[in-house]
RNA sequence: GCCGAGGUAGCUCAGUUGGCAGAGCACAGCCCUGAAAAGGCUGGUGUCGACAGUUCGAUUCUGUCCCUCGGCA
Protein backbone atom coordinates (compact mmCIF):
# COMPACT_ATOMS: atom_id res chain seq x y z
CA UNK A 1 0.00 0.00 0.00
CA UNK A 2 1.30 3.81 -0.65
CA UNK A 3 1.85 6.14 2.13
CA UNK A 4 0.03 9.62 1.35
CA UNK A 5 3.63 10.82 0.89
CA UNK A 6 4.84 8.84 -1.66
CA UNK A 7 3.62 9.89 -5.04
CA UNK A 8 2.05 6.92 -6.62
CA UNK A 9 3.08 6.95 -10.67
CA UNK A 10 1.87 3.57 -11.92
CA UNK A 11 -0.83 4.94 -14.35
CA UNK A 12 -4.29 3.80 -13.86
CA UNK A 13 -7.69 5.30 -16.83
CA UNK A 14 -10.86 5.24 -15.11
CA UNK A 15 -14.28 5.97 -17.14
CA UNK A 16 -17.20 5.42 -15.04
CA UNK A 17 -20.92 7.04 -15.70
CA UNK A 18 -24.48 5.65 -15.65
CA UNK A 19 -26.12 3.13 -17.26
CA UNK A 20 -26.63 3.51 -20.93
CA UNK A 21 -24.60 6.69 -21.35
CA UNK A 22 -22.55 4.47 -23.72
CA UNK A 23 -19.47 3.22 -21.66
CA UNK A 24 -18.76 -0.10 -23.10
CA UNK A 25 -18.91 1.16 -26.83
CA UNK A 26 -16.51 3.94 -25.92
CA UNK A 27 -14.25 1.86 -23.87
CA UNK A 28 -13.50 -0.77 -26.56
CA UNK A 29 -12.69 2.41 -29.29
CA UNK A 30 -10.40 3.63 -26.42
CA UNK A 31 -8.59 0.28 -25.32
CA UNK A 32 -7.85 -0.52 -29.23
CA UNK A 33 -5.96 3.08 -29.90
CA UNK A 34 -4.24 2.47 -26.38
CA UNK A 35 -3.31 -0.62 -27.12
CA UNK A 36 -4.86 -2.31 -23.90
CA UNK A 37 -7.58 -4.75 -22.64
CA UNK A 38 -10.81 -3.60 -20.80
CA UNK A 39 -11.04 -3.84 -17.28
CA UNK A 40 -14.92 -4.00 -16.43
CA UNK A 41 -15.99 -2.76 -12.88
CA UNK A 42 -19.32 -3.85 -12.51
CA UNK A 43 -21.00 -5.59 -9.76
CA UNK A 44 -23.73 -7.64 -12.79
CA UNK A 45 -21.57 -8.50 -15.50
CA UNK A 46 -19.27 -10.64 -13.23
CA UNK A 47 -22.13 -13.36 -13.26
CA UNK A 48 -21.96 -16.04 -15.85
CA UNK A 49 -24.39 -16.83 -17.89
CA UNK A 50 -26.18 -13.66 -17.03
CA UNK A 51 -25.77 -11.66 -20.11
CA UNK A 52 -28.05 -9.87 -21.79
CA UNK A 53 -29.77 -8.01 -18.32
CA UNK A 54 -26.46 -6.94 -17.72
CA UNK A 55 -25.69 -5.77 -21.18
CA UNK A 56 -22.49 -7.57 -21.80
CA UNK A 57 -20.53 -6.82 -24.80
CA UNK A 58 -20.88 -9.59 -27.47
CA UNK A 59 -17.60 -11.40 -28.39
CA UNK A 60 -18.44 -9.19 -32.47
CA UNK A 61 -18.87 -5.95 -30.14
CA UNK A 62 -15.92 -6.45 -28.42
CA UNK A 63 -13.59 -6.22 -31.77
CA UNK A 64 -11.01 -8.49 -29.98
CA UNK A 65 -10.16 -6.31 -27.64
CA UNK A 66 -9.75 -8.80 -24.11
CA UNK A 67 -12.52 -8.01 -21.75
CA UNK A 68 -11.20 -9.17 -18.14
CA UNK A 69 -13.22 -8.89 -14.36
CA UNK A 70 -16.18 -10.45 -16.25
CA UNK A 71 -17.69 -14.12 -15.75
CA UNK A 72 -15.92 -14.92 -12.79
CA UNK A 73 -18.83 -16.72 -11.17
CA UNK A 74 -21.73 -18.32 -11.48
CA UNK A 75 -24.61 -17.12 -10.44
CA UNK A 76 -25.61 -18.49 -7.10
CA UNK A 77 -21.85 -17.94 -5.73
CA UNK A 78 -21.42 -15.55 -3.14
CA UNK A 79 -19.23 -12.10 -4.34
CA UNK A 80 -18.31 -8.97 -3.30
CA UNK A 81 -16.50 -5.88 -3.20
CA UNK A 82 -13.17 -7.47 -1.79
CA UNK A 83 -13.26 -10.37 -4.03
CA UNK A 84 -13.51 -7.82 -6.59
CA UNK A 85 -10.59 -5.57 -5.68
CA UNK A 86 -8.19 -8.79 -5.12
CA UNK A 87 -8.82 -9.43 -8.91
CA UNK A 88 -8.85 -5.92 -10.15
CA UNK A 89 -5.28 -5.17 -8.87
CA UNK A 90 -3.97 -8.51 -10.24
CA UNK A 91 -5.05 -7.64 -13.46
CA UNK A 92 -4.02 -3.89 -13.24
CA UNK A 93 -0.29 -5.81 -11.86
CA UNK A 94 -0.40 -7.54 -15.05
CA UNK A 95 -0.85 -4.83 -17.56
CA UNK A 96 1.56 -2.45 -15.87
CA UNK A 97 4.29 -5.38 -16.17
CA UNK A 98 3.26 -5.88 -19.85
CA UNK A 99 4.04 -1.87 -20.06
CA UNK A 100 -0.18 -0.97 -20.70
CA UNK A 101 -2.02 1.60 -19.48
CA UNK A 102 -4.72 -0.65 -16.92
CA UNK A 103 -8.09 0.77 -18.61
CA UNK A 104 -10.49 0.27 -15.87
CA UNK A 105 -14.28 1.24 -17.19
CA UNK A 106 -17.52 0.60 -15.36
CA UNK A 107 -20.84 1.41 -13.51
CA UNK A 108 -20.56 -0.08 -10.01
CA UNK A 109 -19.15 3.46 -7.91
CA UNK A 110 -18.35 1.33 -4.70
CA UNK A 111 -16.02 -1.28 -6.96
CA UNK A 112 -14.14 1.92 -8.58
CA UNK A 113 -13.67 3.62 -5.37
CA UNK A 114 -12.26 0.34 -3.70
CA UNK A 115 -9.51 -0.16 -6.71
CA UNK A 116 -8.77 3.87 -6.61
CA UNK A 117 -8.62 4.57 -2.81
CA UNK A 118 -8.63 1.12 -1.00
CA UNK A 119 -10.99 -0.91 0.48
CA UNK A 120 -10.91 -1.50 4.85
CA UNK A 121 -9.59 -5.18 5.18
CA UNK A 122 -12.59 -6.26 7.31
CA UNK A 123 -13.77 -9.54 7.25
CA UNK A 124 -16.12 -10.84 4.57
CA UNK A 125 -19.84 -11.65 4.81
CA UNK A 126 -20.78 -14.24 7.19
CA UNK A 127 -24.38 -15.10 5.84
CA UNK A 128 -24.90 -17.80 8.76
CA UNK A 129 -24.58 -15.16 11.44
CA UNK A 130 -27.25 -12.51 8.91
CA UNK A 131 -29.37 -15.03 9.12
CA UNK A 132 -29.54 -15.65 12.44
CA UNK A 133 -29.78 -12.23 13.17
CA UNK A 134 -32.45 -11.43 10.41
CA UNK A 135 -34.54 -14.69 12.47
CA UNK A 136 -34.04 -12.81 16.00
CA UNK A 137 -35.41 -9.61 14.33
CA UNK A 138 -38.26 -11.77 12.97
CA UNK A 139 -39.30 -12.30 17.06
CA UNK A 140 -37.95 -9.18 18.99
CA UNK A 141 -39.66 -6.65 16.76
CA UNK A 142 -38.42 -4.51 13.36
CA UNK A 143 -36.48 -1.92 15.83
CA UNK A 144 -34.91 -4.73 17.85
CA UNK A 145 -31.93 -4.66 15.16
CA UNK A 146 -31.04 -0.99 15.46
CA UNK A 147 -31.01 -0.62 19.14
CA UNK A 148 -28.77 -3.65 19.31
CA UNK A 149 -26.49 -1.17 17.24
CA UNK A 150 -27.14 2.03 19.50
CA UNK A 151 -25.40 -0.11 22.35
CA UNK A 152 -22.73 -1.77 20.24
CA UNK A 153 -21.51 0.86 17.97
CA UNK A 154 -23.52 4.29 18.45
CA UNK A 155 -21.43 5.93 16.28
CA UNK A 156 -22.88 4.04 13.56
CA UNK A 157 -25.79 3.71 14.31
CA UNK A 158 -26.18 7.61 14.73
CA UNK A 159 -25.18 7.47 10.69
CA UNK A 160 -27.61 4.84 9.74
CA UNK A 161 -31.24 5.15 9.29
CA UNK A 162 -33.09 2.84 11.70
CA UNK A 163 -34.65 1.10 8.38
CA UNK A 164 -31.15 0.80 6.64
CA UNK A 165 -31.55 -3.03 7.69
CA UNK A 166 -28.81 -4.11 5.02
CA UNK A 167 -26.14 -1.56 6.84
CA UNK A 168 -27.39 -2.28 10.21
CA UNK A 169 -26.67 -5.44 10.19
CA UNK A 170 -23.19 -5.64 8.19
CA UNK A 171 -22.33 -3.22 11.63
CA UNK A 172 -23.61 -5.54 13.82
CA UNK A 173 -21.83 -8.32 12.13
CA UNK A 174 -18.24 -6.54 11.92
CA UNK A 175 -19.07 -6.19 15.77
CA UNK A 176 -19.49 -9.64 15.91
CA UNK A 177 -16.76 -10.76 14.50
CA UNK A 178 -14.17 -8.65 15.78
CA UNK A 179 -15.85 -7.11 18.83
CA UNK A 180 -14.92 -3.77 17.57
CA UNK A 181 -16.87 -1.19 16.26
CA UNK A 182 -17.09 -0.68 12.30
CA UNK A 183 -17.66 2.97 12.71
CA UNK A 184 -13.91 2.86 14.10
CA UNK A 185 -12.28 0.72 11.01
CA UNK A 186 -13.65 2.69 8.63
CA UNK A 187 -12.87 6.23 9.86
CA UNK A 188 -9.25 4.73 10.68
CA UNK A 189 -9.49 3.84 6.94
CA UNK A 190 -10.92 6.60 5.17
CA UNK A 191 -10.26 5.57 1.72
CA UNK A 192 -7.39 7.11 1.76
CA UNK A 193 -4.98 4.55 0.30
CA UNK A 194 -3.83 5.78 -2.91
CA UNK A 195 -2.16 2.87 -5.38
CA UNK A 196 -2.32 4.42 -8.68
CA UNK A 197 -1.98 7.99 -10.46
CA UNK A 198 -5.28 8.13 -11.74
CA UNK A 199 -7.06 9.50 -14.60
CA UNK A 200 -11.11 9.80 -14.02
CA UNK A 201 -13.12 10.51 -16.53
CA UNK A 202 -16.80 10.72 -16.35
CA UNK A 203 -19.33 10.15 -19.32
CA UNK A 204 -22.80 11.84 -19.20
CA UNK A 205 -25.45 13.15 -21.11
CA UNK A 206 -27.98 15.98 -20.77
CA UNK A 207 -30.75 13.84 -18.12
CA UNK A 208 -33.15 13.23 -20.64
CA UNK A 209 -31.48 12.28 -23.36
CA UNK A 210 -30.04 9.42 -20.93
CA UNK A 211 -33.12 8.54 -19.78
CA UNK A 212 -34.70 8.28 -23.25
CA UNK A 213 -31.73 5.75 -23.72
CA UNK A 214 -32.41 3.83 -20.64
CA UNK A 215 -35.39 3.25 -22.25
CA UNK A 216 -34.66 2.19 -25.78
CA UNK A 217 -31.54 0.00 -24.19
CA UNK A 218 -34.78 -1.94 -22.05
CA UNK A 219 -36.70 -2.46 -25.12
CA UNK A 220 -33.38 -3.82 -26.61
CA UNK A 221 -32.50 -6.22 -23.96
CA UNK A 222 -35.82 -7.03 -23.93
CA UNK A 223 -35.73 -8.31 -27.90
CA UNK A 224 -33.00 -9.90 -27.19
CA UNK A 225 -34.63 -12.11 -25.51
CA UNK A 226 -34.46 -11.06 -21.61
CA UNK A 227 -37.06 -12.80 -20.80
CA UNK A 228 -36.09 -16.36 -21.85
CA UNK A 229 -32.56 -15.50 -20.15
CA UNK A 230 -34.58 -15.26 -16.95
CA UNK A 231 -36.31 -17.50 -17.28
CA UNK A 232 -34.03 -20.05 -18.45
CA UNK A 233 -31.71 -19.15 -14.88
CA UNK A 234 -35.00 -19.57 -13.18
CA UNK A 235 -35.14 -23.39 -14.53
CA UNK A 236 -31.55 -23.85 -13.63
CA UNK A 237 -32.79 -22.91 -10.10
CA UNK A 238 -31.42 -19.69 -9.48
CA UNK A 239 -33.92 -18.25 -7.50
CA UNK A 240 -35.05 -14.92 -6.90
CA UNK A 241 -33.42 -14.80 -3.73
CA UNK A 242 -30.56 -14.54 -5.06
CA UNK A 243 -28.57 -11.31 -5.27
CA UNK A 244 -27.54 -11.86 -8.44
CA UNK A 245 -31.29 -12.18 -9.49
CA UNK A 246 -32.17 -9.13 -8.07
CA UNK A 247 -30.39 -7.37 -10.61
CA UNK A 248 -32.27 -4.57 -12.93
CA UNK A 249 -33.85 -6.54 -15.51
CA UNK A 250 -34.09 -10.58 -13.62
CA UNK A 251 -35.78 -9.10 -10.82
CA UNK A 252 -38.48 -7.67 -12.95
CA UNK A 253 -39.07 -10.31 -15.42
CA UNK A 254 -38.59 -13.41 -12.30
CA UNK A 255 -41.99 -11.23 -10.65
CA UNK A 256 -43.79 -11.30 -14.14
CA UNK A 257 -42.72 -14.99 -14.70
CA UNK A 258 -44.08 -15.28 -10.81
CA UNK A 259 -47.43 -14.13 -11.44
CA UNK A 260 -47.05 -10.81 -9.70
CA UNK A 261 -47.77 -8.53 -12.58
CA UNK A 262 -48.68 -8.60 -16.06
CA UNK A 263 -45.65 -8.06 -18.49
CA UNK A 264 -46.49 -4.33 -19.45
CA UNK A 265 -46.21 -3.45 -15.83
CA UNK A 266 -42.75 -5.69 -15.45
CA UNK A 267 -41.66 -3.22 -18.68
CA UNK A 268 -42.42 -0.06 -17.15
CA UNK A 269 -41.13 -0.94 -13.71
CA UNK A 270 -38.18 -1.90 -15.07
CA UNK A 271 -37.48 1.27 -17.00
CA UNK A 272 -38.34 3.20 -13.87
CA UNK A 273 -35.69 1.42 -11.37
CA UNK A 274 -32.99 1.96 -14.24
CA UNK A 275 -33.75 5.37 -14.50
CA UNK A 276 -33.65 5.60 -10.52
CA UNK A 277 -30.56 3.80 -11.14
CA UNK A 278 -29.05 5.74 -13.16
CA UNK A 279 -29.24 8.68 -11.45
CA UNK A 280 -28.11 7.35 -8.16
CA UNK A 281 -25.19 6.32 -10.31
CA UNK A 282 -25.06 10.10 -10.68
CA UNK A 283 -25.32 10.79 -6.84
CA UNK A 284 -22.39 9.06 -6.44
CA UNK A 285 -19.64 9.89 -9.07
CA UNK A 286 -20.13 13.78 -8.49
CA UNK A 287 -18.61 13.72 -4.97
CA UNK A 288 -15.60 11.08 -6.50
CA UNK A 289 -12.51 13.63 -6.14
CA UNK A 290 -10.89 14.34 -9.10
CA UNK A 291 -13.02 13.19 -11.31
CA UNK A 292 -13.20 15.29 -15.02
CA UNK A 293 -16.86 15.05 -17.15
CA UNK A 294 -16.77 14.46 -20.23
CA UNK A 295 -20.70 15.35 -21.47
CA UNK A 296 -21.66 14.00 -24.67
CA UNK A 297 -24.35 15.68 -27.07
CA UNK A 298 -26.29 13.38 -29.13
CA UNK A 299 -24.93 13.90 -32.23
CA UNK A 300 -21.58 12.98 -30.82
CA UNK A 301 -20.38 9.57 -32.85
CA UNK A 302 -18.43 6.77 -29.93
CA UNK A 303 -15.74 7.56 -32.49
CA UNK A 304 -15.49 11.02 -31.85
CA UNK A 305 -15.83 11.26 -27.71
CA UNK A 306 -12.99 8.09 -27.36
CA UNK A 307 -10.63 10.23 -29.28
CA UNK A 308 -11.60 13.13 -26.62
CA UNK A 309 -10.74 10.46 -24.13
CA UNK A 310 -7.43 9.21 -26.15
CA UNK A 311 -6.16 12.37 -26.45
CA UNK A 312 -6.80 13.08 -22.55
CA UNK A 313 -4.97 10.20 -21.48
CA UNK A 314 -2.23 10.87 -23.81
CA UNK A 315 -2.16 14.23 -22.21
CA UNK A 316 -2.15 12.56 -18.64
CA UNK A 317 0.24 10.04 -19.45
CA UNK A 318 3.14 12.94 -19.84
CA UNK A 319 2.36 14.40 -16.80
CA UNK A 320 3.40 11.12 -15.36
C1' G B 1 -79.87 20.68 -28.86
C1' C B 2 -81.30 17.58 -24.50
C1' C B 3 -79.88 14.17 -20.40
C1' G B 4 -75.95 12.26 -17.32
C1' A B 5 -70.83 12.22 -15.35
C1' G B 6 -66.73 15.11 -14.62
C1' G B 7 -63.04 19.46 -14.59
C1' U B 8 -58.16 19.55 -7.77
C1' A B 9 -49.98 18.62 -8.37
C1' G B 10 -46.54 16.68 -14.66
C1' C B 11 -50.25 11.96 -14.59
C1' U B 12 -54.33 9.01 -12.01
C1' C B 13 -57.43 10.37 -8.39
C1' A B 14 -59.07 11.27 -2.97
C1' G B 15 -60.94 15.17 0.08
C1' U B 16 -62.81 19.43 2.59
C1' U B 17 -70.72 18.46 7.28
C1' G B 18 -67.62 26.06 4.36
C1' G B 19 -61.83 27.43 8.16
C1' C B 20 -54.36 28.72 5.03
C1' A B 21 -55.69 21.26 0.22
C1' G B 22 -53.51 15.32 0.10
C1' A B 23 -52.22 10.16 -1.65
C1' G B 24 -49.96 6.94 -5.32
C1' C B 25 -46.99 7.34 -9.51
C1' A B 26 -43.64 10.51 -12.16
C1' C B 27 -39.72 13.69 -11.01
C1' A B 28 -35.69 16.04 -7.97
C1' G B 29 -31.87 16.07 -4.05
C1' C B 30 -29.00 12.88 -0.93
C1' C B 31 -26.51 8.64 2.05
C1' C B 32 -23.31 4.54 1.22
C1' U B 33 -16.14 0.63 3.10
C1' G B 34 -17.10 -7.49 1.31
C1' A B 35 -25.29 -7.99 -0.99
C1' A B 36 -23.60 -1.90 -4.00
C1' A B 37 -27.89 -2.78 -10.67
C1' A B 38 -28.28 -4.19 -3.42
C1' G B 39 -30.11 -1.24 0.80
C1' G B 40 -31.81 3.45 2.91
C1' C B 41 -33.38 8.92 3.67
C1' U B 42 -35.67 13.65 2.22
C1' G B 43 -38.77 16.87 -0.93
C1' G B 44 -46.05 18.72 -2.53
C1' U B 45 -48.17 26.89 -3.47
C1' G B 46 -51.29 23.78 -6.85
C1' U B 47 -55.27 30.83 -10.09
C1' C B 48 -58.94 23.16 -6.41
C1' G B 49 -62.12 25.26 -14.95
C1' A B 50 -63.88 30.93 -15.35
C1' C B 51 -66.91 34.82 -13.58
C1' A B 52 -70.57 36.56 -10.22
C1' G B 53 -73.61 35.79 -5.65
C1' U B 54 -74.41 34.20 -0.39
C1' U B 55 -70.93 34.31 3.91
C1' C B 56 -66.50 36.94 8.78
C1' G B 57 -64.45 33.31 5.36
C1' A B 58 -65.93 29.56 -0.86
C1' U B 59 -61.92 24.78 -3.76
C1' U B 60 -66.53 23.21 -0.89
C1' C B 61 -73.15 26.21 -1.21
C1' U B 62 -76.11 28.99 -5.40
C1' G B 63 -76.30 30.96 -10.46
C1' U B 64 -74.31 31.72 -15.35
C1' C B 65 -70.67 30.41 -18.73
C1' C B 66 -66.50 27.43 -20.83
C1' C B 67 -64.22 22.64 -21.63
C1' U B 68 -63.95 17.00 -21.61
C1' C B 69 -66.29 12.19 -21.77
C1' G B 70 -70.61 9.13 -22.32
C1' G B 71 -75.89 8.50 -23.90
C1' C B 72 -80.19 10.32 -26.65
C1' A B 73 -81.53 13.17 -30.73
Amino acid sequence: MASATTVPTKPLVVIVGPTAVGKSGIAILVAKALGTEVLTADSRQVYRDMDIGTDKPTAAERQGVPHRLIDLVDPDQPFNTGAFRRQALAEIARLHQEGKVPLLVGGTGLYVRTVLRGLWEGPAADWEFRRALEQEAGTKGADWLYRRLVQVDPESARRLHPNDRVKIVRALEVHHLLGRPLSEEHKRHAFAEMPFAPLLIGLTRERTALYRRVDERVELELAKGLMEETKRLLDRGYGRHLGSMKGLGYKQMAGHLAGDYDYAEAVRWLKRDTRRFAKRQMTWFRKEPGLQWLSSEGAESPEQVAERIVDEVRRFLRTL
